[in-house]
DNA sequence: ATACTATTCTATTATTCTATTGAATACTAT
DNA sequence: ATAGTATTCAATAGAATAATAGAATAGTAT
């Protein structure tokens, strides 16, 4: 192969993979995928698409390679293909976070709407603070931080009263663009706990 | 703002990033600015492209501000926007070669073909090797590996003999699709030095 | 001032991408 | 076997993207 080939080849199919990411849903279905298997009807409801819709974008990331399939029962059971892919998802929400005003005003004046304290583990000085998952049994079953527990975002109105009212509580969900730790955050303060945001891009296992 | 068009116009933003490197020309376009800044002529001719499309391409990469420019006499010159970018296409090309098999045989029956071997820094017993960096002299300038000495691929035959035969020498050139130092290996060999390529997905100043 | 030149803009065309709809498939459960 | 259901396929229309050619612009050089 001529070298003018390989590299337009290469580059060719390099791009393939950042395109299978630039479009929003899809960009959406594999950070869903990356946090736990779920299958096509769960991801049509979370990421508000139709199911055919659903299942066509994530032909094309099955294509790529991004996201593998297998059968349970009558479900097929999407989940990320590779470790790699959601380092990938982190660097390109970094980037994007650096480079574009627009998304950077958009996450802060949010949060600032919200007025909830969002932190980094590396800032909280009370070394005995609960981290708390509040995504889902299964999401949380797939990988969670190291010391975390877990109370899904759906109970968490019957269930806060297992928690410490002394103790600072650390809620995290998906990253940066989910808001199920928001609203956990709001309630566990109308209830009288101390509770903040954990700020992350992603969900990753170690922090 | 509500946490669902929160969600929607953040992916949108974050796809945008993705979009424009999901393009193959705009993603070597933006690897040959982060080895260093070049005018548009430079780049449409090193990017095998037209002047008006090469034009073109890269004023959607300075609108997601991944590019930025400033004018030097009569050119205009492009440079990388932040140090962050050739990070995130250094995980962008992980990524492509762990999931694409078509384009992991690709690079390696490129290389297997030319029958140069690749080696990476750290597999490299003798500890008095030389670190040579095939671009061009400005590139070099721009950002190197600490220890490298320049000599430019298009004036290796003239040069080389400034280099040691009794040492090995280790060439590299812009990354993995960057073909400089193949030749430059082959040409060293051809005239009896010992020389290996330097395996390296992208040009970075550490290593 | 004027010519020159590097770059960008405009218009056009061909191509690719996206969402929708309804039908088809492939598997499970009975 | 048959029914049921989750998922995929196929066809389509509209939107977005990419490349080309030629005109326009904005600066430098004389």
């Amino acid at each position: 192969m001529h070298h003018v080939d390989f590299k337009e080849n290469s580059y060719r199919l390099i791009a393939n993979i950042a395109k299978a990411l630039g479009n929003a849903h899809r960009l959406e279905l594999l950070e869903l995928v990356s946090n736990g298997p779920k299958n096509v009807e769960e991801l049509a409801k979370e990421a508000r698409l139709s199911f055919a819709n659903t299942s066509q974008h994530l032909q094309i990331l099955k294509q790529l390679n991004l996201v593998k399939t297998k059968r349970v029962f009558t479900s097929i059971i999407y989940s990320v293909a590779d470790t790699s892919i959601p380092l990938l998802l982190k660097y390109l929400h970094k980037t994007a976070y650096n480079q574009s005003l627009e998304l950077k005003h958009t996450i802060l004046d949010f949060r600032k709407q919200t007025g909830i304290t969002s932190v980094e583990i590396n800032d909280i000085s009370d070394t005995n603070y609960i981290l708390l998952d509040v995504r889902s049994e299964s999401e949380f079953n797939f990988g969670h931080k190291k010391g975390a527990i877990n109370i899904p975002y759906a109970i968490i109105d019957k269930s806060m009263n297992t928690l410490d009212k002394d103790k600072l509580i650390v809620a995290y969900c998906r990253g940066e663009l989910c808001t199920f730790a928001d609203k956990v955050v709001k309630h566990l303060q109308e209830a009288g706990f101390n509770a903040v945001r954990l700020k992350e891009i992603i969900m990753t296992k170690t922090g």
